[in-house]
DNA sequence: CTGAAAGCGCTTACAG
DNA sequence: CTGAAAGCGCTTACAG
């Protein structure tokens, strides 16, 4: 049924192993061995099979990204910034060829048992996982000795083998609050998703820039009204942020003051003039509203794109592991400021 | 190192077929027997080898996305009807469990040849297709034999073995223009992508309206002006527009409408008093700008899920080919329009 | 530079 | 109800 190695070493005169040498690029061939296997392969229509190859060599050629579902079965649907992600990861494997990325969200602990099953059957090459995770779990990924890299995650002491890639997220806490300051707000909150360490962060930049200004703190934090949805909390908090006599807020990620701006507009409120809001991200979707959301740009695609090449530089090249990396973020004025 | 049926096999006490069977479900053994085994297998913390096992059984357990990239490698970032696709055939694998998805998106004629290829290499067990493809793509895939279902694809004749689901898409065009003709509108535009077969159809549905009721068209054409982005072209008819003295708009999807919302905000047009715009697809995103966007849903969630279950049945229980879906549409009226 | 042999971890007839 | 044997399609030492 299927054309193997073999048929395709019949058809070439040589033995299997030479075809699965010029196919690796392995081992030592002539150049005319090489040009009759090409040939022959070409003729008809050889394709490695993959699976095959992953049970001899251990190398599945897929890389697992696990992602955090805080909501539904709607992962990527509720969050621009994970498709970026996603796209920039492509960008990456489909140049180094061959390589496949398979995704799993967790949605709650007891997924998380899943997932280790899951990496283990699938027998991915490495692992890629973006956001915060409780320390069981990391430790089994870490018991499991694959390479990973992990994306927006503090839990960085304990796991010397784990690459980590992160924004500079309390800079751009204080980046976002000095905007505000320097536009001429004195009342500022801040509002959203406030728990993790990652959100800390960007929470302990705001306090810092509002303690150097001499401002009060106006907190709205999105896990005390219960709200999942980033856009849903964003809009609760617009009559509340007005009510409480705020001038303008710093919103913890894009989603969220999305939904702010919504909830302004509702109100009436000339967002931008009458009160500023800045988000963080830069996801697209913050230019295609209008007034247009001004944030900190973290360069998302980059990031995955740098995960990606450090993950495959382990896999590939045994690059050493537990590579630690900032980038930088950047303010983007907008109208909503 | 590994821990494989042979080791389960020694520390049950059995051979490794009953191993196999007992995970498999498959063949006969007594209750003892299956406990014994279970036990064993937990203890050692056994997981079964799926690219093993896809050799022998020739199945991959993988399901084959591809879809079309009109742009750049930003294919994810700039369709969040894509999203919806993917987390709706996410939510669907999740339950038959052990499935997972890889992606191809294909930007450009010279990528086909490689898709080929990689359906081949990974051995996938069955083909998603969202698009629209030319046909010398669709005679490979059909050749392969794989069970395949195509979304939003209108080459229904040629292939009798694929299964199809579409949305009705003429009386989409057709509802959405009645919806604008309802609210006084006369002059009344379509704009966005409108070449192939769908976004036709959506361009039938809006002619008919139209002659109905005795009103000229007015045609934005996205191919004519070279602007691949749809939010881009929406923004950049914002002006033709107005200055063409139309009243309304038709957009054949949501980001061109919410492109054309946000030109019109722009230039200080009341969108939804003055001017009315209604797009096609219902992403979250048209809810989350102000005004918020008069749309045609077409329930994108259902209709993966809907596909997934169609491969799902064809693969694993041998349902039927050549299905064919026409899933209704319905209009969802909010202050756009 | 090339080939025969062994084996990756599993399942599937088949015989008992 | 259970087990020994063959084989899926590939790669990897190893011998020539």
């Amino acid at each position: 049924m299927r054309i193997t190695v073999i048929d395709v070493a019949k058809a070439a005169g040589v033995s299997r192993t030479t075809v699965s040498n010029v196919f690796s690029g392995k081992g030592k061939y002539s150049n005319e061995t090489r040009e009759a296997v090409l040939e022959a392969a070409k003729k008809l229509g050889y394709k490695p099979n993959l699976a095959a190859r992953a049970l001899i060599t251990n190398r599945s050629r897929l890389i697992g990204l696990i992602l955090p579902s805080y909501v539904d079965a709607n992962t990527l649907t509720n969050s621009p910034f994970y498709n970026i992600i996603i796209d920039s990861i492509y960008s990456v494997l489909r140049l180094e060829a061959c390589y496949d990325l398979i995704i799993y969200s967790v949605p709650d602990k007891d997924q998380l048992a899943r997932v280790n099953d899951w990496i283990d059957m699938r027998n991915v090459d490495g692992i890629l996982a973006v956001g915060e995770y409780e320390n069981a779990f990391l430790q089994d990924l870490n018991a499991k000795g694959l390479p990973v890299v992990l994306i927006d995650n503090y839990a960085r002491g304990a796991f010397a083998n784990f690459s980590y890639i992160n924004s500079d997220d309390e800079m751009g806490g204080y980046l976002a609050a000095r905007h505000l300051l320097e536009k001429g707000h004195r009342k500022i909150a801040i509002c959203g998703d406030l728990a993790g360490p990652l959100m800390q962060k960007r929470q302990q930049g705001y306090r810092s820039a509002l303690r150097e200004a001499g401002c009060p703190e106006y907190v709205f934090d999105q896990t005390a009204i219960a709200i999942a949805a980033p856009f849903d909390a964003g809009v609760h908090f617009a009559r509340r942020l007005t009510e409480q006599g705020c001038e303008a807020a710093f919103c913890t990620e894009d989603m969220t003051a999305i939904g702010l701006i919504h909830g302004l507009l509702q109100q009436g409120v000339q967002v931008g003039r009458a009160f500023g809001v800045i988000g963080f991200d830069n996801i697209h979707f913050g230019k295609q509203i209008f007034p247009r959301l001004s944030t900190m740009d973290q360069n998302i695609f980059e990031k995955g794109q740098t995960a990606t090449k450090t993950l495959l530089e382990t896999i590939e090249r045994q690059a050493r592991r537990g590579s630690r990396l900032i980038l930088p973020v950047s303010l983007v004025k907008r109208e909503s400021t």
